[in-house]
RNA sequence: GCGGGAGUGGUGGAACUGGCAGACACGCAGGACUUAGGAUCCUGUGCCCCUGGGCGUGCGGGUUCGAGUCCCGCCUUCCGCACCA
């Protein structure tokens, strides 16, 4: 039984084998040294490509995932940097958040050393992974220096008007004690930890994101074929824009009418019921005077209600229940009374909080009807497509929600669907009882955490002055330190007991005062960290004007579809803001999205306790770092999801090897005019380096790879064949273009050939090689014979031929003759150069 | 239910505006060189029958001289959202 020792030791003795561990040795202190990735170097004046990776969060050494998205962003960035362009690729950490503070109260060290050694750690693997990051402009978001500048936008979104409080049920995750945004529930658990989320009434912070709804809807056209269209329609989802019409309706013994929001005006007429959400302030006040039995079961109702996990509540077909307040309200359409129930399948925070329920063309409304033995009235006649009358609702428990006439309508008798929401619509709006209105899915945003590591709010709650600003001039406001604090969840934020730390004076009055508590959602910090790379530096503010000018928006971001709506949401809000406030010119921060898929084994997501956890340290020290990287980039479509057992990290290994010799088979000087050299083989190329220019541009790396090969296959044959052999100058210009193409996938590799062919560091600058497009012009092309569709034959003809001589060629060919037989020709279909097809019978 | 994808050899995947299906790899089989091979190189490899051919891109139709690609109707899957009035 062999050992890895042994390899080792067998490798050691074979100088001429491909050792990717030395050659990373030999490479990684000349790259630190020449920095080829520095951007916006002075006056170089190259123009500007802005190439960025979602950054990392550094809960432990960087994973197969990390592998796969980094591989794919360098291809990318390494690229442009070849065709002459100034890249910026940089990186830093999303560094605040839930995994370091738990990591902090399981094994008691400080937030922020366990972090900063996670960095270290991340950033070490980056650079042996060779990633072409522009060292020099690193950050992490909870550094004072970064964070600092959350706060100073918060104030300045707060003086808009952008940021307020207010009290509301909000999303509570009883395991991290923390309330969670809208996005951050996934089916009704906590993203973070998959406990069941239930509801609290909180007053928190929030942006007003709703307010740029229909922008971010709107804009979306720009990103249209640029972005994934998948991504596209989750935000479209997200967003959730819908017309229609609020109606008033008068609740006797209140004075002020409820208004409902309603998709569906036209079935004013058809509403039997009026239902409140049961959690909402107008239940409340509707059962405020009830009578005694009605009061005690809507409490207990409510009661059960709140006891119910969003789990259960999103389960589909759970009976409706509710309760009836003994009120009415009165339809505004035909004046009669309706009963009003408070239910839990109205949503307070949708909409008025309250709805007409249409039971004959809505379903939910259906379901509670019979369930609550309610009455069903038909006011639109829909027929089925072969023009029958559908059964009715009220018999079939299907509300039929299609198109037809309306009937039993009043004015609105014999109009069809459309025709009747408009003629409603314009009712309503005439006599002061409504009109249309546009309603939206989207909810603000809240941003308060009650936990330790994050950005502490910069407001002074003053007795006096009340919610006060922290002047710019004292920012940061700077976390107290973690000694001495209970950071474990206790549904208050630990900062609270920083008491020496809370206790201010009102930057207002100068008096007594403390400061606020809780600590801003991380995807604050992810919102706008794609400006500060642009001056990391700067002190002055978040991030410079004229860097945004010649940087922004980001040419191509790459990153997991996990964020298909938080994290590329929040960010599109906050640059929408910031042009609002005349800081940036641009309104989508994003031109172009890769989302790549992800790394599974053995048919499923990676992890330990599946015990299929493939280990990337592992995997480099076994096969290499661009062994890995290029297994990455070869295996498949970068949006498609891997799965590490159907790839070949010693194939990958076992190419690279092949094409390293070829380097060292040149035997032709530097500098060797090429265009003495091996035709065809000059052919092959330039046209691998043209096709591969192309692929790479459309981000079909796999493809591109797998033209490279073609070129190294190509190669090896001419090396070995007399008539070419090593010395033709061909042989040199090619492996060349294999260097500079392998450069964006196996960067050691790449730059070890280069010096084995004579060349300075860094091949990463070498240079995309220069295509001639005389040698793309092929001299004959195959023109495929067809008879009735099956290929015949195949000719070699000259790409300029004519039509009538291919068809001349073609009908002379023998076994184009012999399969015609005695059929008569009907038809011949030329395509020239490339194709016949003899239509016979 | 609503929305977005995906179905091509044993496997991962190629195929520009309809024009040679299976590029490039993995795996497998055979061979060369070898003390040895997990190195390297060469050959073969969609399926079926006897050369020659026939059949083949989830299924069924259609358009076309010609369909993996376009149209209609299905099936199977993956993902996201989901009581949003």
């Amino acid at each position: 039984m062999t050992t890895q020792d042994d390899r080792t030791t067998v490798d050691a003795t074979e100088p001429e084998r491909w050792d990717p561990h030395a050659i990373e040795a030999r490479w990684l202190p000349v790259w630190d040294e020449a920095k080829p990735f520095a951007a916006g170097a002075s006056g170089d004046g190259r123009p500007g490509k802005y190439v960025l990776d979602m950054f990392p969060y550094p809960s432990g050494d960087l994973h197969m995932g990390h592998a796969e998205a980094y591989a794919l962003g360098d291809v990318i960035a390494r690229y442009w940097v070849q065709q002459g362009f100034d890249v910026l690729h940089p990186i830093g950490w999303d560094a605040f958040g839930l995994p370091a503070e738990n990591a902090a109260i399981k094994r008691g060290v400080d937030p922020g050393v366990w972090t900063r050694e996670n960095i270290a750690q991340q950033k070490a693997s980056m650079r042996r992974y060779a990633c072409s990051f522009d060292w020099d402009r690193v950050l992490a978001t909870c550094e004072p220096d970064y964070y600092r500048w959350n706060q100073w936008l918060f104030l300045r979104m707060h003086e808009k008007g952008l940021a307020y409080r207010r009290p509301s049920q909000v999303n509570w995750c009883p395991k991290d004690q923390t309330v969670l945004a809208n996005e951050q529930v996934v089916q009704g658990r906590c993203e973070r930890c998959g406990t069941a989320v239930t509801k609290k009434k909180l007053t928190q912070w929030y942006f007003k994101i709703t307010d740029y709804a229909d922008r971010l809807l709107d804009d979306m056209d720009q990103l249209q074929g640029a972005w994934p269209d998948k991504v596209l329609a989750m935000q479209r989802n997200w967003i959730g824009r819908s017309t229609g019409a609020d109606v008033q309706f008068v609740v006797e013994g209140r004075d002020e009418p409820v208004t409902v929001y309603t998709t569906r005006p036209d079935t004013l007429h058809g509403a039997t019921f009026f239902v409140v959400a049961v959690d909402s302030d107008l239940a409340e006040e509707l059962v405020a005077d009830a009578a005694p039995d009605v009061r005690e079961a809507f409490d207990a109702y409510l009661e059960q209600v709140r006891g119910t996990t969003e789990i259960e509540r999103l389960s589909s077909d759970r009976p409706k229940t509710g309760v009836f307040l003994h009120r009415y309200a009165v339809n505004p359409a035909n004046g009669e009374r309706m009963p009003v129930w408070a239910a839990d399948y109205v949503l307070a925070d949708y909409g008025h909080g309250a709805v007409m329920a249409v039971p004959g063309h809505d379903q939910r409304d259906l379901d509670f009807a019979l369930a609550h033995d309610l009455p069903v009235r038909v006011v639109v006649d829909v027929r089925d497509p072969d023009g029958q009358p559908l059964p009715d609702p009220a018999v079939s428990g299907v509300a039929t929600a299609g198109d037809g006439e309306l009937v039993g309508s009043g004015p609105l008798d014999g109009l069809r669907k459309a025709e009747a929401i408009e003629r409603i619509s314009e009712q309503l709006a005439a006599d002061g009882l409504g009109g249309p209105t546009v309603t939206y899915r989207l909810r603000d945003w809240l941003i308060s955490r009650q936990r330790y590591w994050g950005t502490p709010f910069p407001i002074v709650h003053c007795p006096g002055c009340g919610e006060v600003r922290v002047p710019d001039d004292q920012l940061p406001v700077e976390l107290p330190p973690s000694d001495g604090l209970d950071l474990s969840p206790k549904g208050r934020s630990p900062l609270a007991a920083a008491t020496d730390w809370v206790s201010t004076t009102c930057p207002s009055c100068g008096g007594p005062a403390e400061r606020d508590t809780d600590t801003m959602d991380t995807f604050v910090d992810s919102s706008w960290y794609f400006l500060r790379f642009l001056s990391p530096q700067l002190q002055t503010a978040p991030f410079d004007r004229a860097e945004a000018d010649r940087w922004m928006p980001v040419d191509q971001y790459v990153g997991g579809v996990t964020h298909a709506i938080l994290h590329l949401l929040y960010a599109r809000f906050f640059t929408k803001v910031l042009h609002d406030m005349g800081m940036l010119t641009p309104t989508e921060p994003f031109t172009r999205l890769l989302n790549q898929g992800m790394v599974q084994m053995d048919g499923a997501a990676m992890s330990k306790s599946k015990g299929n956890l493939v280990r990337l340290g592992e995997q480099l020290d076994d096969h290499g770092v661009d062994a890995i990287r290029l297994t990455m980039v070869f295996a498949g479509p970068p949006e498609d999801d891997v799965d590490w057992a159907d790839l070949s990290a010693a194939g990958s290994a076992r190419f690279l090897a092949r094409a390293w010799r070829l380097a060292r088979d040149v035997t032709s000087a530097v500098g060797t005019d090429p265009s003495t050299g091996s035709l065809p083989l000059r052919r092959v190329t330039h046209k691998v380096v043209a096709d591969a220019a192309q692929l790479v541009e459309s981000l079909r790396f796999n493809v591109a790879v797998a033209r490279t090969m073609e070129l190294v296959n190509a190669l090896r044959q001419a090396i070995d064949d007399r008539e070419v052999g090593p010395a033709d100058p061909a042989v040199r210009e090619g492996v060349e273009a294999v260097a500079v193409l392998l450069s964006l996938v196996a960067p050691y590799t790449a730059e070890d050939m280069w010096a084995t062919l004579g060349h300075e560091p860094c091949v990463a600058r070498a240079g995309w090689p220069a295509v001639d497009e005389a040698l793309l012009v092929e001299d004959t092309v195959t023109a495929v014979v067809q008879v009735k569709g099956k290929v015949r034959d195949r000719l070699e003809v000259p790409p300029g031929i004519g039509e009538d001589e291919l068809r001349e060629l073609a009908m002379a060919s023998e076994k184009v003759i012999a399969s015609i037989g005695d059929a008569p020709v009907r038809r011949v279909i030329v395509r020239a150069p490339g194709l016949v097809n003899v239509v016979t019978g």
